[in-house]
RNA sequence: GGGCCCGUAGUAUAGCUUGGACAUCACAGAGGCCUCCGGAGCCUCGAACCCGGGUUCGAAUCCCGGCGGGCCCGCCA
């Protein structure tokens, strides 16, 4: 006889422990004002609760706009409100003040909400039920022409976090970064290195030096085989004769005729980049090459359909275009090119065979881009709706990363910071604060906590800032382990965990014994906890990937006031109440490091 | 010239979508806390919504106009 698992049946604990509380409150609010002559249905008041709470309130509604409309002053109509309210389950009290109703939730039933949910669901907690949507996050997209610095990193923590929120929502998400194998910094790369080093231009040599070029075995191909492209790029500028033998060069590529080191030369340089990535936990489902769309003739059908379009044109010299006057695009001339005079495409054109075959396959598309491609997107867009493609990809734009005199991060102008000399520098400081705190830990351990250290510094740092807001480097934020920082988390992570490793039994569940969840310290600290999944929501809704950052902080800091002062080993008849908070703070906080890209540490 | 984004204490940021109660948090500054589970911590104090109009009972939030900063307006990517 086979063993039968107890059928799931419907869970005891919710997802999300305001989930229940918010619609009840919703209900009897609207109870409450349709009495007082103020009709408004649960689901619009659901959406005006305010939830963050105050010294004297949890969850409180302004009624002002509400007096307005039946002729009252909003402190009467609060007053009456307050009075008249069935208070549902779970809220002490109703009080009335400058207009607004305030409610008291019962701290007992939200803990044993919070606290059911954290032990039932682990490492779930904090996410929602599949939703079965389809998404793709495209980000990075780099091309593979050197190292990566920091403000490009941008670009792959704002992807690489929003891709596991909308996991954590539900979502089945695909991570993409867009391989550019056809243009032209990739063929620049490829002349250079076609050429024997002695026929290289002077310039170039000096830029590049015998030292710094690739070796027998080169762990870092991005910094030795992108080492010219700076001086190249500026070389061509001057150079008639050169930048035309680039121009064959890119020809050739996209008629399927790439020169047989081209391929490998991108893909090794695109290593060596992504080895940088890793140092931050950024990795890619999927590596998309450009050249795909032009070997399987979708670039050549989208250029088909572009020259029969709606409002397709032809130029004197023979290029084809589209007259994009219909679109306002913010462009002096209205023409958006689709192939050049000679023939070849744009980055755009192929754009759109990419986005056609995203669009064919995930229901919800998202780019992450930098600000400066914020034309390209309306252009992308435009040249989808001549094809008659009803739906747009959604596009995060993000500010750059500047410098502290607001200058612009440039490799071609010496002042761009690249990462693997940023992650180094932290990792070499996190080492030395190791080492001033503890002297127990083998060798081994210290430098694999002083990567995570490091990696979490690095990455907080960037990833806490709104993305259409500028992130302003400095050496000194970027390296700080106090405060407002990836290691500030970890170290309250490290401190739960030191707490449950001296329990002599772990917490094997949740006690039900809410009401030993009595200080203020521990019942802010359920409060913070009970908090994730609406947040989860929220960043996966509006993708402000930044908010679970500024959560990360405020539910470490939470956490250290309570550790401070509530005594969790030490306690009698609360320990194993008080151990099972532990617990879900250290769950909560992991699962939080996780959604941020950043490695827990159970000692550190 | 046209378009998009940003402007919050000395510095750096949250809040702006959907207007509402003394505007969040950190760093730096001043002053406290180690008989106690990790002081990378905790507590206290001082300090901010660019300017001018408008809408509104009410504006950091919405609208208009300035000013300051960033980006874009390629048959580059």
């Amino acid at each position: 006889m086979a063993l039968v698992s107890p059928p799931e049946g419907p869970s005891r604990w919710p997802a999300d422990p305001w989930a229940g509380l918010g619609r009840s409150v919703a209900q009897a609010f609207s109870v409450a004002l349709g009495a007082a002559g103020a009709a408004a249905p649960p689901e619009a008041l659901r959406d005006l609760l305010d939830t963050a709470g105050g010294d004297d309130w949890d969850v409180a509604l302004a009624v002002h706009r509400f007096a307005k409309t039946v002729g009252r002053s909003p402190d009467e109509l609060a007053s009456e409100i307050a009075r008249s309210l069935v208070r549902p389950a779970g809220i002490l009290s109703a009080v009335p003040k400058a207009g607004y109703v305030n409610l008291r939730v019962d701290p007992v039933p939200l803990a044993d909400a919070t606290l059911g949910a954290v032990f039932e669901r682990g490492e779930r907690y904090g996410g929602a039920e599949p939703t079965g949507l389809s998404v793709c996050v495209e980000h990075t997209s780099a091309n593979a022409t050197g190292p990566f610095h920091v403000g490009r990193v941008r670009n792959a923590i704002i992807g690489d976090t929003l891709t596991r929120i909308l996991r954590a929502a539900g979502h089945q998400v695909t991570s993409q970064y867009y391989v550019d194998d056809m243009g032209r910094q990739a063929a620049m790369i490829t002349w250079i290195w076609s050429k024997p080093r002695a026929e290289w231009p002077e310039e170039v040599r000096g830029a590049a030096p015998e030292e710094a070029l690739p070796g027998e075995s080169d762990p870092r191909p991005d910094r030795t085989l992108g080492r010219p492209y700076p001086a190249v790029a500026a070389y061509l500028k001057g150079h008639p004769d050169a930048d035309r033998e680039v121009t064959a060069l890119v020809q050739d590529l996209e008629q399927g005729r790439p020169p047989l080191e081209h391929h490998r030369l991108t893909e090794r340089i695109l290593r060596g980049m992504l080895a940088s990535l890793q140092r931050i936990n950024i990795g890619f489902d999927e590596f998309v090459w450009e050249s795909t769309f032009l070997t399987d003739g979708s670039v050549a059908e989208v250029v088909r359909r572009l020259r029969a379009a709606p409002h397709a044109i032809v130029e004197a010299n023979g290029a084809r275009a589209i007259d994009a006057a219909t679109y306002h695009l913010p462009k002096e001339d209205a023409r958006i090119i689709v192939t050049r005079a000679d023939g070849t495409t744009l980055y755009v054109t192929r754009d759109v065979a990419y986005h056609l075959a995203k669009m064919a396959r995930f229901p919800r598309v998202i780019d992450v881009l930098g600000q400066d491609h914020l034309l390209h997107a309306k252009t992308l867009i435009a040249l989808l709706t001549e094809l008659g493609e009803a739906r747009a990809p959604e596009f995060i734009l993000y500010q750059y990363v500047v410098l502290p005199d607001g200058g612009k991060m440039s490799t071609r102008q010496g002042t761009a910071v690249f990462l693997d000399d940023l992650l180094d520098e932290a990792v070499d400081r996190a080492r030395k604060e190791i080492l001033a705190r503890r002297d127990d830990l083998a060798v081994a351990d210290v430098d694999a906590i002083a990567a995570k250290l490091g990696a979490s510094a690095v990455r907080y740092h960037i990833a806490r800032v709104a993305p259409d807001k500028a992130v302003r480097f400095t050496w000194e934020d970027a390296l700080s382990f106090e405060g407002r920082t990836g290691p500030f988390v970890q170290y309250s992570y490290a401190r739960a965990s030191s707490i449950l490793r001296k329990a002599s039994a772990a917490p094997s569940g949740w006690t039900g014994r809410a009401q030993e969840i009595s200080t203020p310290p521990e019942q802010a600290l359920v409060r913070s906890i009970s908090r994730l999944p609406g947040l989860v929501a929220y960043a996966a809704r509006t993708a402000h990937v930044h908010t679970i950052a500024g959560y990360a902080h405020d539910l470490a800091e939470t956490f250290n006031r309570f550790y401070q002062d509530v005594p969790v080993l030490r306690a009698e008849v609360e320990r194993e109440s008080r151990l099972a908070l532990v617990h879900a703070a250290r769950q909560t906080l992991g699962n939080t490091l996780d959604l941020l890209g950043l490695d827990r540490l159970e000692a550190m």
